[in-house]
DNA sequence: AAGGATCGTTACGGCAGCGGATTGTTCCCG
DNA sequence: CGGGAACAATCCGCTGCCGTAACGATCCTT
């Protein structure tokens, strides 16, 4: 079954997760970041900076340029394609995982204290 | 009854949240502004800029200018408090009403698609 | 072997946000 | 009534992201 969630519960739930972001001294990332690194984890791989941006309808440099910020957080790491030596493949880290991981359970925390 | 959601869930409602929000070219607002507006037409009024500053935990400039720019979005007003006119109170527009509203939508359609 | 296509990155100028310090009003209290 | 406190706005230099346009490397096709 579906969850079910009404629209004053969802602002509620989002100000909540803003609130815990935003004091969260975690690096709080852009939303197109965001966006970039939750792809990357929760979708099949391969991954490349091409299939990114074309998912997110945004142009590629946005990606590289994301890829580079999380890349030095160490959310995410890269590898050349030996296949195609065009190609990057944008990989998983530990890191990345334990980030969301944490991110999952924040907003798990959030709607179960929201009122019904 | 509270929310029930498990972690994985909540990822995949933050992915498909955060897609939709990039390629919506409506104006992405960073997490920070999104928790000042929030904050704003979910909390009880009046807010003073220092009210929110302390509530987020951010310093003063960083809600005026979230204001600044949210102010030419028309999300918010602003009004000096004639009682006491250091303060100044910032108020809700119908612009802003609609936007979380189209917001919350957002997030309930997302839910209700969510794999159970 | 060569031309063009594809891929990711980088360069560039511009814009917006940041923290910290300062300023100008307005209020409050001794 | 006068000096300090409180409040919001502004200024400063800095950093990071943006879109467009190039670029170098690699692949593919003929």
């Amino acid at each position: 079954m579906a969850i079910e969630l009404r629209p004053s519960q969802a602002l509620r739930l989002l100000h909540e997760l803003s609130l815990v972001q935003v004091r969260d001294d975690a690096p709080d990332l852009s939303p197109r970041q965001l966006a970039i690194l939750l792809s990357v984890y929760l979708e099949t791989p391969p991954h490349t900076v091409r299939g990114l941006a074309s998912r997110l309808g945004v142009t590629k440099p946005v990606v590289t340029r994301a890829l580079d910020t999380m890349g030095a957080l160490h959310l995410v790491s890269r590898r050349r394609d030996e296949a195609d030596r065009r190609n990057v493949i944008i990989q998983r880290t530990v890191e990345g995982a334990l980030y969301l991981e944490k991110l999952g359970d924040q907003v798990v925390a959030v709607a179960r204290a929201l009122p019904r």
